[in-house]
DNA sequence: GCCAACGTTGGC
DNA sequence: GCCAACGTTGGC
């Protein structure tokens, strides 16, 4: 049964474009360093899973492109190097806190901006929407899922 | 740049 | 375990 989830990327650090322009158009998601949304990756997410690939803090914030998770949870290497922006001083290579997982691109897709997501009542329920949600990676139900798609083709 | 909302930290 | 202070997220 395949699950759907929606994952934030800020367009300065991974967008759409570099998922197109990615070897094997795949890219680790690494950088996470929320418990909640490690969690998802680390217990819940499958190979195959469908992602809503969601570019925000940006000019124009909004679904970008569909993606789906390839392979299963790794370790993420960005924890572990001092030089890198990610770099967790309480994480170990024996006692890994981060994971990281494969994202590989379905499709890019027009924008979907928040702006419509908030004003399509079909999409009342999703957490990405909902106030004060900070979570960079929430989940996507079956119908909020078809009704995103049924909002791109338009 | 502002600021609301939320998560994390750390003293007690 | 409480909770104040602080840091981060992310839309606007």
């Amino acid at each position: 049964m395949p699950r759907y989830w929606l994952m934030k990327s800020e367009p300065s650090e991974a967008s759409i474009d570099d998922l197109v322009a990615a070897p094997g158009q795949t890219l680790p998601w690494t950088g996470v360093r929320n418990y909640q949304a490690r969690n998802f990756m680390r217990d819940d997410m499958r190979s195959g899973d469908g992602v809503l690939f969601y570019h925000s803090s940006c000019p124009e914030p909004g679904v970008a492109g569909l993606a789906r998770i390839a392979g299963k949870p790794e370790p993420d290497a960005t924890q572990f190097d001092p030089a890198n922006d990610y770099f967790d001083p309480k994480s170990s290579r024996d006692k890994p806190r981060w994971v990281q997982i494969d994202v590989a691109l379905t499709r890019k897709t027009r924008l979907l901006p928040l702006r419509e997501m908030r004003a399509a009542p079909e999409l009342a329920t999703m957490r990405v929407l909902a106030t004060g949600n900070r979570l960079s990676i929430t989940p996507v139900t079956p119908q909020e899922w078809r009704a995103v798609l049924r909002l791109l083709a338009r």
